[in-house]
DNA sequence: CTGAAAGCGCTTACAG
DNA sequence: CTGAAAGCGCTTACAG
C-alpha cells in the first residue's frame, strides 16, 4: 500500500486561502508590482507555514525563462587535463546556486554539437557556458546564430565572443623567464598544435620570455602536435638528442607519462634534465620529485564565467574578455 | 544594429499554416491518438521543412514531466577518485541522449541537501541519480519522504532504494585470494571506516578469501579509517613495522600517496613489499612499476542507473539490486 | 493597493 | 479521423 503521493499546493490554493487572488500572491512573492504591506505578510506567512514551493516550469513557461543554464564540457577518450574542469565546474555550480540557477550538462565530442542543438532548441537553458572552443568551432557558430547568451572558458578568436580566461601568455612568459635566468638555455616546449588557442597564447609567452632576455630560442626544441600525446616516448627520445636543459609540457597528463619514459631512460630530475608542468593538477601531486608548474585557480575562473554569462542573460553589460591571474610554483623538478 | 531574433515557430503556427487544429498537429508530432495518415504526414513534411521545435517547457507543464534527471555527485575537498565518477557521468549522458534526457547535474556536500530539496522542490527534475551515499543518508530520506524515484549508484542498506553496483566482495575476495595463493599471508588493508558501505563489503570479501583458502588474517593489519587519507604517512610507517608482503588500499589516490611515501623510505615495490589498488584510474597508469587493480566499468554502470531510473520514472517495473561484473588486473606490484 | 483576464506552448479528455 | 475547449501553474499588462 503506497502512501499517496501529497499534491504539491499551488498558487491558486494559497489565494482561495486567503481570500485574495492569485495575482496578488505572485506578487507578494515576486517582490514585483505594488502590493499592501499587510497583505503581503499574510501571504508570506501562510506560503511559509503551508511549504509552498513554486512550480519552476510554469513560471519559466510564463517568463520564457528556465534558470538554467547550459555547461558543455568536453568529452573525448584523451581528456585534457578533467581535474581542471572538475574544479572549474565546482565554481560554475556554487555561483549559479547563489542565485536560484541550475546546471544543465552536456558533453561536446570533437566538433558534434547535436546534443547542444537539443538542449537550446527545445528550450531548455537562458545560456550556454563553453568549457573548451575550437579553431572552428561548430558550437560557437551556432549559438551566434540562434543568439543564445553564451560564454567560453579559454580564449577564441571569433568575434563578439565573451571569454573568461586566465593570462597564458603572461604565465607562460613569466615561467620560461625564471627558468632561463637559471641559465638553462635550451628549453623544449610539449604541447597540442597551434590550433588550440591556448597553445598559441603559450607559445607567444614562451618567445616573449627569450627576446625579453635577449636569447634566441632554437624552433626545434618547439614540440607542438597532438601527436605528442600518443607516442611520448618517440618525442622525448628526440628531446633527448638534442642536449635540452629543460622540459617544459603543457598537459599535466602528457607530464606524467613524459616523466616516466625518464624514468625507464635513467634520465635524472632535476639533475639530468628540469622539466616543468603547465597545471597543478593532482596526476602529478605526489610525483618524487615535486614538479614545478603554473597554478590556476579553476573554481575561480569557473565562477566568474557563471557570474558573466548570468548577467548577460539579464541584459546588463558585461566585459568581453576578463583575464585572470595565475601562479608560478617553483618545485624541485627545475632546482 | 542587432539582427532580430526570430520568434520560434510554434504548434499553433503549424496548425494555421496547415488549416488543421493544434489538437491534430500534436497528435501527428506525438504519434499518440489516432490520426489519417495523409494529415500526418502533411503535419510532418511542414515542421521539418520549416524546423519547427517543441518547446519541452511547455510540454513538460502540460504533461507535469521535464525530460530531465538530476544527478548528485560527490563534492568534498578529498575527492574520492574523481576519474570514476566522471566516467560514470559519461555513461549516464550518452543513455539519458538516445532518449531525450538531459542532466541537471548538482553537488553534495556531506550530508547539505539544500541544493537536491531546491531542484526537487522546483519541480525541475523527473528523477534523481545519486552517486554516493551515506550510512545515515540525508538524500535518501528526503526522496522517499518526497515519493521522488531515484537510484543510487553503489550500494545502501536503506529499504526500498533501488540499487546499481559493481560486485565489491567478489571483486575483493578474488584479488585477496590471487594474492594469497602467492603464499603472501600477511596483506594491510587501507581503507576508509565501515560506515561505507562499499568498504563494508570489500571487508567482507577480503575475510570470505582468507575463509576460503583456511587461513586467518590478522586484525591487527585492517587499517579501516578515514584518516589514512590525511596521515598516510603515518599508516604506512606502521604497516612497514607489522612485516607485511602486501599493501591492499581501496582508492587510487590514497594508493599514490603511499607509494610515495614507499619511495621516500626507499621501500621497493614488489621486492620488498607489493601493492595494489581498488581502481584502475589514470591516477595511477604511468606508475613504474605498474600497478595491480581491479578494473569496474564506470561508464557502463553510469548506463546501468541511467537506464533503470528512466524506466522507474516510466512506472516500469526494475530490479531492485542490480550487481554488475568486474576485472582483476595483475600487473608488476605485485609480482 | 488589488483583481479579472489573457497568455506562455503544449496535451488530452470529451464530443462529434 | 478531427476539433473546440479546458487545463498545466505561473506572470503581467490593463483597468479600477
Amino acid at each position: 500500500m503506497e502512501k499517496e503521493e501529497k499534491k504539491d499546493i499551488t498558487i491558486a490554493d494559497v489565494a482561495e486561502a486567503l481570500g485574495v487572488s492569485k495575482t496578488t500572491v505572485s506578487r507578494a512573492i515576486s517582490g514585483k508590482g505594488r502590493i499592501g504591506k499587510e497583505t503581503r505578510k499574510r501571504v508570506m506567512e501562510y506560503i511559509e507555514e503551508h511549504d509552498y514551493k513554486p512550480n519552476a516550469i510554469a513560471k519559466g513557461l510564463a517568463q520564457s525563462k528556465t534558470y538554467n543554464i547550459c555547461v558543455v564540457m568536453p568529452r573525448d577518450y584523451e581528456v585534457v587535463d578533467w581535474n581542471f574542469f572538475q574544479r572549474c565546474l565546482f565554481g560554475i555550480q556554487e555561483m549559479a546556486e547563489t542565485v536560484g540557477y541550475d546546471i544543465l550538462l552536456t558533453m561536446c565530442q570533437m566538433n558534434d554539437i547535436s546534443s547542444l542543438e537539443r538542449i537550446v532548441a527545445n528550450h531548455k537553458v537562458d545560456g550556454v557556458i563553453l568549457m573548451r572552443t575550437f579553431l572552428e568551432d561548430a558550437q560557437i557558430e551556432f549559438l551566434q546564430q540562434k543568439n543564445i547568451p553564451f560564454v567560453t572558458t579559454g580564449s577564441t578568436n571569433y568575434e563578439g565572443v565573451i571569454q573568461i580566461d586566465h593570462n597564458h601568455r603572461s604565465a607562460c612568459r613569466e615561467l620560461t623567464s625564471i627558468i632561463l635566468m637559471k641559465n638553462l638555455k635550451r628549453i623544449a616546449l610539449i604541447g597540442e598544435d597551434e590550433g588550440y588557442m591556448v597553445t598559441h597564447s603559450r607559445l607567444l609567452g614562451f618567445r616573449d620570455a627569450y627576446e625579453q632576455q635577449g636569447e634566441t630560442l632554437d624552433e626545434n626544441l618547439l614540440y607542438l602536435s597532438p601527436e605528442n600525446r600518443v607516442r611520448v616516448d618517440r618525442t622525448v627520445k628526440e628531446i633527448l638528442e638534442q642536449n635540452v636543459d629543460c622540459i617544459l609540457c603543457m598537459d599535466d597528463a602528457v607530464t606524467s607519462r613524459v616523466l616516466k619514459v625518464l624514468r625507464e631512460q635513467h634520465v635524472r630530475v632535476p639533475q639530468d634534465v628540469r622539466v616543468a608542468s603547465f597545471y597543478d593538477s593532482t596526476i602529478l601531486e605526489n610525483h618524487v620529485p615535486s614538479i614545478t608548474s603554473l597554478a590556476f585557480d579553476a573554481k575561480e575562473l569557473g565562477k566568474v564565467a557563471c557570474r558573466t554569462l548570468l548577467d548577460l542573460v539579464e541584459g546588463l553589460e558585461v566585459k568581453q574578455k576578463t583575464l585572470l591571474p595565475y601562479e608560478v610554483v617553483l618545485k624541485e623538478s627545475t632546482k
